[in-house]
RNA sequence: GCGGGGGUUGCCAAGCCAGGUCAAAGGCGCAGGGCUCAGGACCCUGUCCCGCAGGGGUUCGUGGGUUCAAAUCCCACCCCCCGCACCA
């Protein structure tokens, strides 16, 4: 049945409500206090998928939970069209990409017909935008989109100009050089979406350690030049082609290929001539630290791509090297250079514990390196590189160094040998080859005069940790990543020369890169609503001068300058100007900011560090929250593997609510989420049977409550409960715990609940008073998270208005019931025990006799309870206590057993409950368990009788009566 | 390497910060029963081992320690995942 639902159906009737009563529409309104909500806006080049949901779900949630809690709530959403990916999607399609169709028509669902359009960038945008949007009304978020913008706006544009002009009026923008990944063929930068198989271009730093002969340098390059006073050797690779080329004034010997990758690292590179490397073996050349003579030896090892082509050879500490030697002594006995190469002998320059003099060798032993093609050697040298890098001491033949640990020795190395020009630094592609999509392999580029955001500025940095310290984040264990990233955050690139975006104000070829145009939008929330109304003055805005705008900004995000010059200059009625600055004051800051936490080390650390320089601190964010992913069926979702959802053809699916259950009910918070079929089919059934069983109690109020039995106290008193925890959990963005329990435990409570009244005499009937009280405060709880679905249950209740709006129930004091709650604790326990005696006895029971204990034992284990809720209880003390009673001394070691027992029993109950028990007081268990008889009997399917312990005439025929403790009966099973 | 998160009973996943009804919530799976013509759904019951009286034993990555008491606190170690820059 619940598979024939019409979800569809059930969405549209709401959704069409919320907008023609514009719920979601918020204004300043005096005198109420604001709460301003905001998530990462979408990136449109792709359909949103489920994983996007859980973010934008949890931000509605929360959203429309301030909204029943009386705060007038801001939910706003725009587009970001600014950088790259966009272009790079168009480009693949245009170049009819297998892949990217795959993708389109396969998995986005796409038709074909569509393929033609999108290969326009702005097309793209515009369509996955208007995907995305449709997606989020049909789920049922809370937004207001008379706000909605983008990035590629001309008064956003504007804006970010003024953002910028600020930054670099405050001293935070420099200028300088940069490496970047790069393809000669297209002569551009290429990020990861441009690569073949979308990896990211690594770039890592190596060093050129320069050997000299006659005025002529061979530069080798090393990720160790620490280890340049061991060297024995260099070598060339006597199959490569070398040259000899003038590179920025000297004379270097580099491999072919080198050429050209040192012109994209800043260096003017003139080529000579080809050499041989034969012309070059044998003869020596002079160490830059040793100043000692070195062969250059052959080794076909070297990679004539990687590096320079010409390698400097530590063969105690490098593996390669040394096999090389070997490999090249083996070769060579017997000729006539066998002298000269046995003369090449390796010696060590770093002591490592437990190494002998040749840490390579032994490395080459452990890892059973057969030649210098083994792939082995790879592994043995990262291996003994991370060992040495970790534990290695420099020795005493390394002069100044000696001492020093292998860490401290490069930094010192290459700083000093950099000072006399010995050393220099090359970028390479760690993970090369990286092929563009055009084919052509990636290089490092090195860019001039990049410009960068300086967000290693000190006082920038204070004042960041400062803005930290007074947002609540949430999951709270983010704040480590937090920290750290403000701490390591230096110099950034802040702009490009392709990709959509804002052109930097002061140097139009460059445009603002994505992550920096994007840090205070939130502002312009407040101004995008006046501007989406189209009036002449904006249009007029946005084409004057940079003054005049900037004075615009300057005045409505800061009250800077003066409201009537302002409104001369820009020609912007004072009214509106006054609206829009009073809109913002009433609205900023954002409360709560949302995203996924992959947004900790970049985005969300950025919105801090923008905000804490530019905005004052009363404007600066209070709340970010980062949330987990969602897996699909276990899995990470991935184009490869084809498992994305998109949202569209989820909601479709499965329905609007369950999906938004879906994500959120099996992982808190800070932790992923596993998104799968069977999860959301079982969504589906509880919402359903839970409309039904509203559907059932109907719209029909009844009169007041008779008096109401323990057992209906104990169910609003649970009711109570669930409230209490859920408004705690919600709070706290805990919504699996919330979901948890209104949807589940309330439901558990509920079947006891109705097992247990199932027997009860129909005159004091409260049942569908109580269970419409249930449900509806079920439904408003439910109204943030599943909100469909709750509107039903409390349109079938026969509620007017919308759940939505109404307020979200208050925790009662005086629903508190500790004497229904231990009085129903009592007989569930009673009910398990008595199934575990049966288990353990294998009986068949006929009758159950129900021992309840005397009136002494209750006042020993209150008195225990209340001697625990003031201090740490103690055996000796309370037993005194307990024996300065007269009636107790009476009883003798029976009291005494007793007090000494329940000592031990109450330091183990656990504060809480211990305090209800104290509330509670003493149970007349007799009472109780009479009137549950009828109950026990039913589920035990046996006759059940109930005395107090040594009541007179009671059936004891075990003396089972005696072991009757409070809160424990004696059982007797027959 | 640096930083962060995590390892829980068949699986998923709470609990850990604030130690004590914790053999450990909830869901899934599995088994038995009820309901039903039947299946599904739903509702009970069970699901580490032992037990003819509500009990006992052994468990929360590994090894130590603190405590009357440890999944929870401390120390050391092992393993898995994520981020480390111009990219949204």
């Amino acid at each position: 049945m619940s598979r024939k639902f019409n979800w569809r159906t059930l969405e549209r009737r709401w959704q069409r409500k919320w907008s023609l009563s514009r719920i979601h529409e918020a204004e300043p309104v005096r005198g109420k206090t604001k709460y301003f909500v905001t998530a990462a806006f979408p990136y449109p080049n792709s359909p949103q998928h489920i994983g996007h949901g859980r973010t934008y779900t949890l931000a509605d949630v929360n959203a429309r939970f301030h909204r029943m809690r009386g705060y007038n709530t801001l939910f706003p959403m725009a587009f970001h069209l600014t950088g790259t990916p966009i272009f790079a999607m168009c480009k693949r399609l245009q170049a009819h990409d297998p892949e990217i169709i795959r993708t389109f028509t396969h998995i986005y669902g796409i038709p074909k017909s569509k393929l033609e359009y999108l290969k326009e960038p702005l097309n793209m945008a515009r369509y996955f935008r208007d995907e995305i949007r449709k997606g989020m009304v049909e789920i049922g978020f809370s937004i207001d989109w008379r706000r909605e913008f983008t990035t590629v706006d001309t008064l956003y544009s504007r804006f970010i100009e003024w953002h910028f002009r600020k930054l670099r009026a405050l001293g935070l923008i420099t200028r300088g050089t940069h490496p970047v990944g790069w393809c000669p063929n297209d002569n551009g930068p290429v990020g990861y979406h441009d690569t073949q198989g979308e990896v990211e271009p690594e770039i890592g730093e190596s060093f050129l350690v320069k050997f000299e002969r006659d005025g002529v340098v061979y530069p080798t390059a090393t990720l160790r030049p620490e280890t340049v006073f061991g060297v024995t050797n260099l070598w060339l690779n006597p199959t490569a082609n070398y040259v000899r080329a003038e590179v920025d004034g000297e004379t270097w010997v580099i491999s072919k290929d080198t050429v050209e990758k040192l012109r994209h690292q800043n260096r003017a590179v003139k080529v000579l001539r080809e050499v041989d490397p034969k012309d070059s073996f044998w003869k020596t050349v002079e160490n830059p630290a040793t100043k000692s003579p070195v062969p250059i030896l052959p080794g076909e090892f070297v990679d004539p791509s990687n590096g320079t082509g010409v390698v400097m050879s530590v063969p105690a500490h490098a593996p390669y090297d040394l096999q090389a030697l070997n490999d090249l002594k083996g070769k060579e006995s017997g000729s006539d250079r066998a002298a000269q190469v046995d003369s090449v002998k390796p010696f060590p320059i770093i002591r490592l514990e437990g190494s002998s003099d040749l840490p390579a060798e032994d490395i080459i032993k452990e890892f059973h390196v057969a030649d210098q093609k083994d792939p082995h050697l790879e592994d043995a040298t990262k291996e003994l590189y991370s060992r040495e890098f970790h534990r290695g001491i420099m020795m005493e033949n390394t002069g100044t160094y000696s001492g020093l640990s292998v860490g401290q020795a490069r930094e010192m190395v290459v700083q000093e040998f950099t000072r006399n020009g010995k050393i220099a630094k090359l970028y390479e592609i760690k993970n090369r080859p990286v092929f563009c999509r055009c084919g052509w392999e990636c290089v490092v580029h090195i860019l001039s005069n990049q410009w960068f955001i300086n967000y290693g500025d000190h006082e920038w940095k204070k004042l960041a940790h400062d803005c930290l310290a007074s947002i609540a984040l949430l999951p709270e264990d983010s704040i480590g990543q937090f920290n750290y990233t403000i701490d390591w955050l230096k110099e950034r690139a802040c702009a490009r020369k392709v990709g959509l975006g804002t052109p930097l104000p002061w140097d139009k070829e460059w445009i603002i890169e994505s992550l920096s145009d994007s840090v205070i939008y939130m502002a312009y929330y407040v101004l995008a609503k006046f501007v989406s109304k189209k009036w002449m003055a904006f249009k007029k805005l946005e084409k004057l001068s940079p003054e005049i705008v900037d004075g615009f900004f300057g005045y409505i995000f800061l009250g800077e300058g003066n409201p009537d010059t302002v409104t001369r200059s820009t020609g912007l009625p004072r009214r509106i100007l006054d609206a829009i600055r009073g809109e913002f004051l009433y609205f900023y800051p954002v409360d709560m900011r949302h995203s996924g936490k992959d947004l900790i080390p970049n985005h969300f650390t950025f919105y801090i560090f923008h905000h804490s320089v530019l905005f004052p601190r009363e404007r600066w964010p209070k709340g970010i929250v980062a949330n987990g992913f969602v897996m699909m069926e276990g899995t990470k979702m991935s184009k490869s593997l084809e498992n994305i959802i998109p949202l569209r053809q989820g909601i479709a699916k499965y329905g609007a609510d369950p999906i938004r259950i879906g994500v959120m009910a099996t992982a808190e918070l800070g932790q992923d989420t596993d998104f799968s079929e069977t999860l959301v089919t079982s969504i589906q059934e509880k919402l359903v049977s839970l409309m039904n069983q509203t559907r059932k109690l109907g719209h029909k109020r009844k009169g007041a409550m008779s008096s109401p039995s323990s057992l209906d106290k104990w169910m609003l008193s649970r009711l109570n409960d669930a409230v209490k925890e859920a408004t705690g959990s919600m709070e706290k963005l805990r919504v699996r715990e919330v979901i948890n329990r209104i949807l589940y435990q309330l439901d558990n409570e509920l079947s006891w609940y109705q097992r247990r009244s199932a027997v009860k005499s129909s005159k004091t009937d409260n049942r569908t008073s109580v269970l419409r009280k249930v449900f509806e405060a079920r439904s408003k709880m439910l109204a943030p998270v599943a909100p469909h679905v709750a509107e039903q249950m409390w349109h079938a209740l026969g509620n007017k208005g919308l759940a939505s709006m109404v307020n979200w129930p208050d925790f009662d004091a005086g629903l508190e019931d500790p004497v229904a709650e231990q009085g129903e604790w009592l007989i569930k326990e009673l009910l398990s025990d008595t199934g575990e005696i049966v288990k353990a006895t294998g009986l068949k029971p006929g009758k159950v006799v129900y021992y309840a204990a005397p009136s002494w034992k209750w006042r020993i284990y209150m008195s225990s309870l209340e001697s625990a809720s003031t201090a740490k209880i103690s055996q000796g003390v309370f037993l005194s206590k307990v024996m300065d009673d007269a009636e107790m001394r009476k009883l003798g070691k029976e009291a005494a057993d007793y007090a000494t027992k329940v000592v031990q029993q109450v330091r183990e109950t656990p504060e809480g409950l211990r305090q209800s028990r104290l509330k509670a007081g003493r149970l007349s268990e007799k009472e109780i368990l009479r009137q549950a008889r009828e109950f026990l009997s039913k589920e035990l399917k046996a006759e059940v009788d109930v005395w107090e312990a040594k009541e007179a005439g009671a059936y004891d025929p075990k003396g089972r009566a005696r072991f009757a403790e409070p809160y424990r009966p004696a059982i007797l099973v027959e």
